[in-house]
DNA sequence: AAATCTCACAACCGCACTTGA
DNA sequence: TTCAAGTGCGGTTGTGAGATT
């Protein structure tokens, strides 16, 4: 309860942060994220440095648009499994959950707003104003009529159970996904699936590296080497594709 | 040209699960 | 076996950029 006095850091990282947390990922590993907060000398706290990284930093990473593949196997798997999206995320290789949650978070919006148009299209006039373009809450996706319904409670194992809180169900949902965005042309499993994709992360967490650190983790007095380094130079020429920080 | 809206994304929070002492 | 610390996951929020009015 007392361990967080230091006030951690907050809000987004700066170039020289996600330098340092890089490096030190490179050396300890995407695994002891609160040991890597602390010898880093980042105030932040480990599950902060973990986000970024899986979020942001990861090499393997891919940015950009989601190719019409990926999106409809986004759809396919989650049709299957719902909302787990870090599942999902292992089939798609260089996405995050993150980065699928808030795909699937805006897709999904238009999507049902689409949808409501033509569903409604005159009826709704004492909804109308207020369904689509509700300035805060987006409820025309989040069925929260009753009770509350996260946005992305849509479908899936677990999430079945809320499907019909609206009078239209997931299935409705669905078919006209599959309707709208999905045509389909090729099954989209075999895509990634028969290159062998089952992606946890692809570059950087070899094993070699990460085991060959089993022998740093007893170096309490190089804690403090590690520190000073860190603003010093650096081993690993760091380098992103898509950097925050050279849009400035 | 300015104001407003929408989208896309980064990041935080809380809870659940795992692991090690 | 229990408990605390660490980690992972899903949900939610804040914000900047671009589009629209």
């Amino acid at each position: 309860m007392n361990m967080m006095q230091e006030e951690n850091r907050k809000g987004p990282w700066t170039e020289q942060e996600d330098i340092i947390l890089v490096n030190f990922v490179h050396l300890f590993g995407d695994r002891r994220w609160d040991f890597i907060a602390k010898v880093s000398g980042l105030n932040r706290t480990g599950k902060s440095c973990r986000l970024r990284w899986v979020n942001y930093l990861h090499p393997g990473l891919k940015r950009g648009k989601m190719t019409p593949q990926e999106e409809r196997l986004v759809l396919e798997l989650h049709a299957k499994w719902g909302n787990r999206w870090s599942k999902i995320a292992r089939k798609l290789p260089g996405r995050t959950d993150n980065e699928i949650k808030n795909y699937w978070r805006t897709h999904m919006r238009k999507k049902t707003q689409e949808k409501k148009r033509h569903v409604s299209p005159s009826s709704s006039c004492s909804n109308c104003c207020s369904s689509s373009m509700t300035t805060t809450n987006t409820q025309d996706v989040s069925f929260q009529s009753s009770g509350k319904v996260s946005f992305y409670d849509t479908g899936g194992n677990r999430e079945m159970n809320q499907e019909t809180k609206d009078g239209y169900s997931m299935d409705d949902i669905w078919k006209e996904i599959d309707h709208s965005a999905v045509k389909v042309t090729q099954p989209v499993k075999d895509i990634y699936l028969e290159q062998s994709y089952c992606l946890s992360y692809p570059t950087l967490a070899s094993p070699s590296w990460e085991s060959s650190l089993d022998s740093v983790w007893k170096m309490d007095a190089d804690k403090s080497k590690m520190s000073s380094f860190a603003d010093d130079q650096f081993p690993f020429c760091f380098q992103h594709s898509r950097s925050p920080w050279s849009s400035g």
